[in-house]
DNA sequence: TATTTTGTTCAAAAAATATTGAACAAAATA
DNA sequence: TATTTTGTTCAATATTTTTTGAACAAAATA
């Protein structure tokens, strides 16, 4: 079965790239590189959210991987990350075999995932150092001691308000 | 004049590690590269910052060269990024010609410098690219225009709640 | 002024990260 | 069952990022 193209859109601007997109894909694509990228994500990734986010139907991994030029590899993997993070579903498409892949409905849940699965992790794994070095210090003679729990106690304050304000970020990028 | 090093802590926990650290030191250096590495800073940079929370005394470029066991041009330059993020800041000590090196009192500085020079340049960026989509999009037939403007339209209120976040966050984890 | 000390810059090397592509397994079809 | 289609994995390759180190400039000292 050959492979689910977006039809050209007729226009004077039409974008005639080796890939023959639209102007307008092309800058969808890359936009969310640049989200993929600010969220510390290789660049295919995004290549792969821009593409699926102008698609009118589910794509497969085939329309995935000569819309992008990109290998199967690195498509197979990204759509697995990013359906790890809730960003991409799999769709049924009657008659098909394929896997055909769209977008979550709701963009929030591709932050959320990002939230959830990388920044509270990472804020959690920071907490747990800070206090096994806070655990260290106590065994300290006291001029040294205390010079460190200066500075540690700012460490700790900062990192208490990240977590603090954790579930706030999460609500309104995910609200 | 020779560099200003820690004195050795008398502990039967010292640790002999080649550069002659304190266990603590190796912990505090080790927390900072993972703080480094999470906001998308190279590791050197969370090395330095990581010995000059531990130290007891504003350090010199030889210092920091000296201890990490790193190049003089790798630490110029993290000195140099540390400072432009509020991180570390160049103190003046009577009878030394050189430049000598310590954080910055307030370890929020650390983080409000990562949220004003990264967190929100960046999303005025994306600001920037999805307006000048929304542009393009009007521009199209009906029914395309429909499509993408479903899902603009939540990329543009995801953006929106990110830019109304950006103040607690940066009240939260720099206060 | 000549020499030394100190810090910066940037091209080249090294290290880390992402991408490819071929081998493989699983499922569908013939 | 044999063949084809589809998707995954991972070692090898390519790309990007970081680090080095030597050349340089500026400032202090002799």
């Amino acid at each position: 079965m050959k492979p689910v193209l977006e039809p050209e859109i007729a226009s004077s601007s039409a974008n005639s790239s080796p890939q023959n997109f639209h102007a307008l894909e092309v800058e969808s694509i890359d936009l969310f590189v640049r989200i993929a990228q600010f969220i510390g994500f290789p660049k295919s990734y995004g290549e792969i959210y821009g593409l699926l986010f102008t698609a009118s139907q589910p794509l497969s991994l085939d329309d995935i991987t000569l819309r992008l030029n990109m290998s199967k590899g690195s498509a197979s993997q990204g759509l697995k990350a990013l359906r790890g993070v809730h960003a991409v579903k799999i769709t049924y498409v009657p008659g098909d075999r394929r896997d055909r892949f769209e977008l979550e409905g709701n963009i929030r849940l591709l932050m959320q995932g990002f939230v959830q699965e990388r920044l509270e992790p990472g804020i959690r794994d920071l907490g747990m150092r800070i206090d096994s070095l806070s655990l260290k210090v106590n065994e300290l003679q006291n001029g040294e001691k205390k010079r460190y729990n200066d500075r540690l106690g700012k460490l700790r304050n900062w990192h208490k308000q990240a977590q603090k304000i954790m579930p706030a970020v999460e609500r309104l990028l995910g609200g």
